[in-house]
DNA sequence: GTATATTTCGACGAAACGTCATTTAGAGTT
DNA sequence: AACTCTAAATGACGTTTCGTCGAAATATAC
């Protein structure tokens, strides 16, 4: 009856292999240059079948962003398995964040795009659901923290918020403090490099210690938790960095 | 010499008048589907002209989003005018956000737009740096405000952070927590609605509690503050938010 | 070897882009 | 009032990118 019926396995990895092949061409040229027909061209499959995958390029875009909530979802159950108090697995997760940006700033910039209205605008239902179901995911292990965090008694949710709350704006604070600095992303530590990193745990912390989340920042040496868990968990993630010519400086 | 020279002002005009009109077809179509065709087939110009104002549809989007920033600046400078300590300011000047977008809702998501990567690659030289300018305008207003609160004694700024970094973060939060709901800046006030104006209160809060700005959420109530400011200073911003059929929840 | 369902291919028409040779019209000149 | 001159406006046109679709290729079953 059928024949070669194409497994999911192997479409899958070849939208991978396509997807890869995006980001290769994205370090190349800016997004705003990256066409369909240019990706083709570095592909080893025609425009059908690479339509047959991403509907167009803001669909690829969409996948791209996928990719990296994908990245992001395994950063951070790495953090949460870490050993700890929950609001230092909490103050990790948060971290795994910025080692993602900065392990993957192409990747990082472009899941930035997919992110924007008129990109949505052009993705495939299928794409936008899957995108949704992957931030319940993260979500989730945000909410696992900070259940943790009651249940120790380390933290008590203020009356007015709730977990989405909270989650949402220690979320809104990492990005932002990301975004805004974006440019540091590619910098080699010139200028401005190094703040990134320190903004980032100051930020944190401020946010953590607005909650009242034991124990606090002037209780506890974060710094040392932060290395410590960069040491025992991300070692590879450091190495990549590093081997981008950036150093992590706390 | 010169025939009919085109005056600054009126090339403004004209400028304002062409993207007053992309924002008019931006409420019937999504930016996705926007094209300079469009655009010039609903003005009263021709091709040329339009190009010669907005070089690409992209360069648009970030002149919109410039257009973005100075209602930005109109508001945020009305709200730090307001009568009250420092911390009832910068609370005002947040929550000014808030207003921006619920007032402004297609402009906002179009201006969200103009900070993607994909967009800011294509956009003139010119607008970029115009951008930069006005974005150091409302940094200053926050600066100013945090400077204030220093001198009343309400505000202690943590050694290990700046005043950059400090407004940054409220700019953050406040910035995520839309972006994060924006699907409620449409609704009318359905299933979802009301959810976001308090999270941004509550976010603001906690954020204001967390530098331990005086006086604390516990120690005021900050939603008469709101309520206050609102109607002294933007009565005329709540008309249009009703007129478009929103309450606002507080 | 043949039939058949599935996948791949890339040429092609449509759509959008952005330019530039031409036209228009206002201000000065006679 | 006719003429000239030139900045400004125009829109047709060549180019690029898009996304589709009929044809070709491929692999399995019989």
């Amino acid at each position: 009856m059928s024949p070669r019926a194409l497994d999911q396995a192997s479409l899958q990895q070849r939208e991978l292999e396509i997807l890869e092949s995006a980001l290769a061409l994205l370090e190349e040229i800016d997004v705003s240059q990256l066409t369909m027909d240019k990706l083709v061209a570095r592909v080893p499959y025609s425009k059908g079948t690479v339509y047959g995958h991403f509907n167009c390029k803001e669909d690829l875009l969409s996948a791209i962003g996928l990719h990296a909530l994908k990245i992001m979802v395994g950063l951070f159950s790495k953090a949460v398995e870490h050993s700890g108090n929950s609001r230092e697995r909490y103050f990790g997760m948060q971290f795994a964040y910025l080692l993602y940006a900065l392990q993957n700033p192409t990747l990082f910039r472009t899941a930035l795009c997919s992110k924007s209205p008129s990109v949505k605008g052009k993705t495939s239902p299928d794409r936008i659901a899957e995108h949704e179901r992957l931030e319940q995911t993260l979500m989730g292990l945000f909410f696992k923290v900070i259940d943790e965090g009651v249940a120790e008694g380390a933290l008590t949710i203020p009356a007015h918020m709730n977990k989405q709350q909270i989650s949402f704006l220690g979320w809104a604070a990492g990005y932002g403090t990301i975004m805004l600095l974006n440019d540091d992303l590619e910098s080699c530590a010139g200028r401005h490099g190094l703040y990134l990193e320190r903004e980032f745990f100051n930020t944190s912390n401020v946010f953590l210690d607005g909650l009242n989340w034991k124990p606090l920042s002037s209780e506890k040496d974060y710094h040392a938790v932060v290395k410590q868990m960069l040491n025992e968990r991300f070692a590879d993630e450091l190495k990549t960095i590093h081997a981008r010519g950036r150093q992590l400086v706390l």
